[in-house]
DNA sequence: TTGCCAATCGGAACATCGCTCCGTATGTTT
DNA sequence: AAACATACGGAGCGATGTTCCGATTGGCAA
């Protein structure tokens, strides 16, 4: 960040900016010249910055994955039991992914070009979750065969095309999910 | 089928064999080009037997779907409780998408061009979900506030991309999912 | 059998992607 | 102010879904 020229520090922040505005109004998928346009730059530029969409979107939504995650801990320590936490936090992970149209489709483990994206929220969300998950599990509020990698990423699922259709209520789906994990009688 | 010249007719039940092929060895989002390679056909001739993917999709995969259909009101019959039935038959659908390639995937609603096939999965696939569904609610063996509609796309979205990540267990996440329906204590 | 014509076919061509490449422009430094 | 490294723009590439139209061929009438 330091040894970079002015107007490369200035064009980074415009498509950040840019980025954000257009993923907002088409989604995640939106077409890269499209954040070019929208910014001012050339192809060129952007590719030079991230080089490629998955690293984008990463940057644009950096913060508040960082935010989800040391919610985490947080949620442990102020909740009453650990299962509660879980739930308040897998919550909190679920209105991230459905207001961002399109993201949980793209961080889908099958797509490629998307590894990057997909390793970022799981590097980061996944300990966090175990965290979670173990302290619950050891409480004996919940089975405890349940892998913290697999909970993340059915929950990222649940979550896809949720704004498209509004029979389809994720949240729900999700809360049955969270349900299901309690000791089975 | 009955006014069609020979020619035609021997050609969609190639293209149908061509297609089954290629979608078990690269999965269900092949390139149409590979389709037509394989049955030794031009691209014209799959455009007009079949006017989108998704319709050839379709195609392919109509028998099994019926007979997933069909096994709902069977196993309602032949299972002790309607929520053994239900979960058996979830468990049918689930066997179904994760050894098709990508059909998962593809089922989803946010994609554009696969509006036939998501509809058709749904049309033919909700009305049998929603009786065992309703047989178990009556029986107060499960929670009452889950649509059919939202619980099957649910089910779809769980299994998406299980076949690319051995460290994600889709089939465990549905069953915790069925568990959940559970009335709640 | 032959000849005709509509049904069918093949694949080039088009639009749209993500991404690369390189000649040009510009900021920094001396 | 000159020179050089850095950064820029956008044409271009390869892949993909889909359309279009001239060439081909099956089936029927004569």
């Amino acid at each position: 960040m330091a040894g970079k020229r002015a107007d490369a520090r200035r064009n980074e922040e415009t498509l950040l900016d840019a980025a954000a505005a257009v993923f907002v109004a088409d989604g995640v998928e939106a077409p890269v010249r499209d954040i070019a346009a929208k910014a001012g730059v050339g192809m060129g530029t952007i590719y030079r910055h991230f080089p490629t969409r998955a690293d984008l979107i990463i940057a644009v939504y950096r913060h508040q994955v960082e935010a989800c995650a040391q919610a985490g801990p947080a949620l442990l320590e102020s909740c009453a039991t650990a299962y509660a936490a879980l739930g308040r936090w897998i919550n909190l992970f679920v209105d991230f992914l459905v207001t961002k149209h399109g993201l949980a489709a793209v961080l889908r483990g099958d797509q490629a070009g998307f590894e990057a994206l997909h390793a970022y929220f799981l590097d980061r969300l996944v300990p966090v979750c175990a965290q979670l998950l173990d302290a619950a599990a050891a409480a004996g509020q919940i089975r405890s065969d349940v892998e913290a990698l697999t909970l993340m990423r059915g929950v990222g699922n649940l979550c896809i095309g949720a704004e498209h259709d509004v029979r389809y209520d994720a949240r729900k789906m999700v809360e049955v999910l969270i349900a299901g994990l309690r000791p089975q009688p």
